[in-house]
DNA sequence: GCAAAAGTGTTGTGTCTACACCCATGT
DNA sequence: ACATGGGTGTAGACACAACACTTTTGC
C-alpha cells in the first residue's frame, strides 16, 4: 500500500549536557532560545544533523559556538528521545551526549548562554530537564567504577581539590582520606611529586597528583560474578602487572 | 547562506538485538536481506520509524514480525549509530535496542530469520557486527550489577538452569555455589518452595526458585564512594528498607 | 552400597568505611 | 606554642571465591 507514499524522516539533532564544577556545585550549560517554541526559556544547547556528519561531530560543531570543542575533556553518547510530542509543532528526534568541563577552565560563553546549578534548574524547554538529569545520573555512576574523574579535574590537584569535585559531582560528602586510597589502590592516580604550599592559615603542604590516564577507562570491571581463577594470588599490584584492573 | 536551502533530514530507522540463550549458548536473532545492499547477507531485525511512533514503539512493531512482542522480555536502548558511511547509498541514521527472549519460550520465526551464535558470527550487514556485540557487553555487564537474568530465564527455575544461562551469557564457568549466594544475598531470588525432582541418573531433587521482581532494578549500585553513613549497623536488610540497594 | 546432583559450612582474601593519630607549615 | 590542613595506621564490616562436606535421590 505505501507504494507512492513520499518518504517521511524527522529531523535529527543533537543535544549536549555539559557539565561542570563551578564555585563547588555541579553546573550545566544552557542556552536561552530566541524563538519559538519555548522562546525565552532555557535549552541545552545543541543543534541539526547535516548530512556528511556523525551525531558527534555534529554535537561538536555546534558546541564550538558556544565552548571551544578542544576544552572538552570528555563526550560520551547518553541516549536518544524518540517521543513524537516532544515537539510542540515538528516531528525532531534528540540523541543527547554529555560533554565534561575541567575545572580549571573557564570558557567564555555568549551573552545568551550561562551555567546553571543542576540541583534546582529552572523550568527547561522540551524534554531537556529529563536530559540533564540523565547525564548528571550518568556521571555520578561512572565516578563509582571508572576513571572519568579525570575529565573533572585539572591535570593535576591536590586531594582536597579532587575532593570538592566528586563532592560538587556525587551531590554528597566524600572522605578525602577514601577518596585517596580508593584512587590510589586503583591505580588511577600518582603523585607528580610536586607539593602545593600551604595557605596563610598554615597546614602541612599537599602532595600534587594526576590521573594516569586521562581517557575513560572502567576500573571496578566485574564486580561481582567474576570468570573462575581470576581471584589469583594476593595483591598483585606489582607495578607493571598486565592482567588485574588498571586497563581494559 | 541557508535561506533557501531545502531541510536535509536522514531516514532513521530502529534494530533490535535480539538475545535468546538456547543450546547452552547466548544466540542473536538475524534476518537474511532479501535487497540490495548486502542482499543475502545476515543483518539485525529492525526498520524504519513512522511518524506518530517513538523508537521503542517502532522497534516493537517492526519485531512483532519475528518475534511476538509479548515474549520479549526486556527492552532497552542501545546506542545510536550516524556514521554517514553506514549505509553505502543512503543517509540512515539507526538506534539499536537491546531485548531479551526467556530460554524457555521457543517463538515461532519466519523461514528467512535464524538464531546466530553470538561468538562466531558470520559477515554482518552494515555496521551490525559491532552492534551485536555492543548487545552481548551491555548484557554481560548488567549480568553483574542488576537482576537482569530474569528477562534470560523462566518464571521458575532451578540453580543448575539459571548456571547454565549466566554461564552462556557471560562466556565463562560460573560455580552454582555462588551464583546461588550472591544472588539469595542481594535479594533477587526467593524460592518458590516447590521442588524438581532429579533425573534417571539420581541425584537430591533440586528447589524452585523465581526473581522477585521481573524488571529491571539496580542491584549494586554505588560499588564505592558511598554516601557517608551508608555503612550503618550489620544486615539492614530488613525487607521495607527504604534507602539502600534495592531501588533507585 | 555407590554414583550423581544439590545444597551448606567454613576459610581466606580483598576492599571498603571510619576514626585515631602523626606530620608539616603559618602565625 | 598551637591552630590548621595534609597524610598514614589500623580496626571492623562485608562480600566474595574456593573447596570441603553433607544431604537426597536413582540404580
Amino acid at each position: 500500500m505505501a507504494k507512492s507514499t513520499r518518504v517521511q524522516s524527522p529531523r535529527h539533532e543533537a543535544l549536549a549536557v555539559v557539565l561542570q564544577v563551578r564555585d563547588g556545585k555541579l553546573k550545566v550549560l544552557l542556552w536561552e532560545r530566541a524563538r519559538e517554541p519555548f522562546l525565552g526559556e532555557w535549552a541545552l544547547p545543541g543543534g541539526f544533523l547535516d548530512a556528511g556528519e556523525t551525531l558527534e561531530r555534529s554535537i561538536r560543531r555546534h558546541l564550538a559556538a558556544k565552548v571551544d570543542v578542544r576544552e572538552l575533556s570528555h563526550l560520551e553518547q547518553l541516549e536518544t528521545c524518540s517521543d513524537p510530542r516532544r515537539h510542540p509543532t515538528a516531528w525532531v528526534v534528540a540523541t543527547a551526549y554529555l560533554g565534561l568541563v575541567p575545572a580549571d577552565l573557564d570558557p567564555e560563553v555568549p551573552e545568551d548562554t550561562a551555567w546553571h546549578t543542576v540541583g534546582g534548574l529552572p523550568e527547561l524547554a522540551f524534554d531537556h530537564e529529563a536530559i540533564a538529569l540523565a547525564g548528571r545520573e550518568r556521571l555520578r555512576a561512572k565516578l563509582s567504577y571508572t576513571n572519568i574523574g579525570f575529565a573533572l579535574a585539572s591535570p593535576s590537584f591536590t586531594i582536597s581539590e579532587l575532593r570538592a569535585l566528586y563532592r560538587a559531582a556525587l551531590g554528597h560528602d566524600v572522605s578525602a582520606t577514601n577518596l585517596q586510597r580508593v584512587l590510589v589502590r586503583r591505580r588511577l592516580l600518582e603523585p607528580t611529586g610536586e607539593q602545593r604550599p600551604p595557605g596563610r592559615s598554615g597546614g602541612r603542604p599537599a602532595a600534587v597528583f594526576r590521573f594516569r590516564r586521562r581517557e575513560l577507562a572502567v576500573t571496578d570491571q566485574f564486580a561481582v560474578l567474576r570468570p573462575p581463577g581470576s581471584h589469583e594470588s594476593g595483591t598483585q599490584k606489582a607495578e607493571g602487572d598486565p592482567r588485574g584492573l588498571g586497563n581494559l
